[in-house]
DNA sequence: TGGTATACCCACTAAAAAGTAAGTATGAAT
DNA sequence: ATTCATACTTACTTTTTAGTGGGTATACCA
């Protein structure tokens, strides 16, 4: 079996949530549990097949957990794994950062919108 | 002018940090003012070109300064500017998060070692 | 029998990111 | 004139990532 090997730490964190969409659908997950379709809604560019493809990366990691309820018409909802939460802090500091970040470029003159701040 | 609108402050860090090289990149430059050769010995598996290029934009971002000594032959560092300083601490979670995962995997049985720890 | 609702899955295409290999520019030293 | 060292730059190819449009399965309900 080939070793992997990292250079450096982030290496192994970005492999986790990076590509343009985990780190915004960790970033819900961890403030609550979300289904299928709240996912869409809240995140609205993303395709359904990059949505539970992620996802699907995301349960491989064992970062998130998805949960079946047993009804009809069949419900789901997926939520971080107590691993998944030891995310919480990067995610955070990453949605605050961003949120500084967008403030800033407004104040210089540039068209920037946020439209949904995570307040915690 | 479009207005460009986030829905959520994560997304406008992952402009910034994201892709294969910048956050890398930033970790190390977060350390200390590298030059060209220093930062290609540092991550060995970056390409010139794709080393130059995040450069570049990470420039364009305001996030690190690109410094010439008046010398021959040329001599060029790279350091992060003030602005760029305000990512360190998610740069340094982004690390040690990472350096703890690849400790839980490797106790996991997983073949995997981490060259440089973060140590700071 | 056909419509509703949810949560997928698949084949195909398009776009973006990254890799490779070569070349340019400068000026000093030999 | 040739070579050296550094820091790029460019053209081209490959790989990876993402998007599109369709289809499937379940079981209730009219």
């Amino acid at each position: 079996m080939p070793e992997k090997t990292y250079q450096i730490g982030v290496e192994a964190t970005m492999e986790v949530i990076g590509g343009k969409w985990k780190s915004i659908i960790l970033c819900h997950l961890r403030l609550k549990p979300m289904r299928t379709s709240e996912l869409e809604r809240a995140i609205p560019q993303i395709s359904q097949k990059m949505l539970v493809q992620q996802l699907r990366e995301l349960e491989a990691a064992n970062i998130v957990q998805r949960h079946v309820y047993q009804e009809v018409p069949p419900r789901v909802d997926y939520r971080l794994t107590d691993y998944g939460h030891s995310l919480s802090g990067v995610l955070h500091q990453l949605c605050v950062w961003g949120e500084e970040n967008i403030d800033l470029r407004r104040e210089q003159g540039e068209a920037i919108t946020l439209l949904h701040r995570d307040d915690l």
